[in-house]
DNA sequence: GCTTGACCTTGCCCCTGGGGCAAGGTTCGA
DNA sequence: TCGAACCTTGCCCCAGGGGCAAGGTCAAGC
């Protein structure tokens, strides 16, 4: 067996580093760093200085190539070059098992980016896509929908529980017709001016619904003061009619239609 | 619409980097980083010098990492975002047949993996992997048999063409009872002692076995006078008695049993 | 008021898995 | 004998961050 391992005789070692890569489907810069990293040994030199590769390199190279393209970092491979066959074996069905679960991953990925087509469910939980989507549904414009979206966003990056007992009381409000109307009055007064006769009016009629509602459902809502204020100086900070309603119906402070 | 793009006004912006990178599900780094990139706008600072962001940061970095997670180099999702729709539309569609690529490119990673348990045809072309099963098949010691299989890597490496063109031969050859038994005895013969008194019957039957071939079959194999030189050498380095057959019988050079 | 721990800031060097280029030496075929 | 195609080493570059240093800041509890 000697000869067939260790021999350096002449006839053993003759392909170079291009043949070799060649072979092997890699690039010669691979093979290089292959050898700075101890994956695979160097073989000996000819005369001139160029590197003369066996069968056994060969060999050696096919894995590991094979390895690389299974996603394996090269110090992994190394490790498992130098174990015995048994613990290869086992690090092989890792591997494999790490390769479906890639795949099924891409799935996953797959699914997500075709939600950036459109949709609002990349941004925001499913119920409130949902919401939103019924807004839109009900004729609400556009520019308030997202404006809608983006304050639920902040919402559940703030306090996710609390944006989702907030998100079911607006699911359940926006069944009564007389919410509905309310809000496509708030998505209609966006743009008005400040001054407008009709304000005095619509404040009334969101302070006179929000004293109907059953106050169990009021009481279970978190009222985070923080929130509360956030929400309103979002509003505010967008339509100067809606800051006038706000400041002509002030006890109504967290839940006005538009927020 | 200028208060709900630009304005700075309190309340708008309140997210911390930690709670934006939080919320979209990404670390710190990364969206620093994308910020560095241009990826994401470089939100207003609080009196304190942190970055204070808002929901706006919170959808565009959502966005950036659902195509990070496709595999979209951060320059070109730059680009993306700030193009239009249309354009942006078309790009998805791109992705998502690179991403398809890439599962497929798993399966087949995949199926190669599964060959490193065991097996030479990772090494070797199907119909070489097939000769060296046969010769397993027919009782070929597994020492022989790795020996023919690095042979064979290198003549594949050095010379592709004449590689098959041999290996076809040698599967015709292999079909020949009196082939087969001639090989067994040259596998037998590996480490006899060079002066063995059976060496000079196995070199007569050698070249009997030539002398009976069609010579149409031998007149097609290209005779490169390297290969057949890499295909002795390497013999004889491995074996002394395979050495001195080949000297007793030495018009039959390229095509004795074992190379 | 003070400490403590969790945050935030910038800046710098590190990693993988090579690619590309420079500046030379070698080998092979026409 | 010359050019093309090889080979050699060495160096810097890329993405997409990670990790650490050396600070400033904020909120809670005592």
């Amino acid at each position: 067996m000697r000869a067939m391992t260790d021999a350096p005789a002449g006839g053993r070692h003759l392909l170079t580093i291009g043949q070799l890569a060649g072979y092997a489907g890699v690039t010669i810069k691979a093979v290089r760093t292959y050898h700075d990293r101890g994956l695979l040994p160097e073989p000996p030199r000819d005369a001139s200085g160029y590197r003369r590769y066996g069968a056994e390199h060969a060999t050696q190279l096919v894995k590991i190539r094979t390895l690389v393209q299974a996603g394996v970092p090269l110090a992994r491979i190394r490790e498992l070059l130098a174990a015995g066959p048994e613990r290869f074996g086992a690090a092989i069905d890792e591997i494999d098992r790490n390769l479906r679960e890639r795949a099924a991953e891409i799935r996953r990925v797959r699914e997500r980016i075709a939600q950036l087509h459109g949709g609002d469910r990349l941004f925001v939980s499913e119920q409130v896509a949902g919401y939103l989507t019924r807004l839109r549904e009900i004729g609400v414009s556009e520019r308030t929908v997202r404006f809608e979206r983006d304050l639920w966003i902040l919402l559940q990056a703030v306090a996710p529980e609390q944006a989702a007992a907030w998100a079911a009381d607006k699911v359940a409000a926006i069944a009564d017709p007389e919410f509905r109307a309310l809000y496509l009055d708030y998505d209609a007064a966006f743009d008005w001016s400040p001054d407008d006769p009709r304000l005095p009016e619509l404040a009334a009629r969101t302070r006179r619904w929000y004293a109907g509602r059953d106050d169990s459902v009021e009481a279970e809502l978190p009222a985070d003061p923080a929130i509360s204020r956030l929400a309103a100086l979002t509003a505010e900070a967008s339509s100067p009619a809606w800051a006038r309603i706000h400041s002509l119906a002030a006890s109504i402070t967290p839940h006005s239609p538009a927020t």
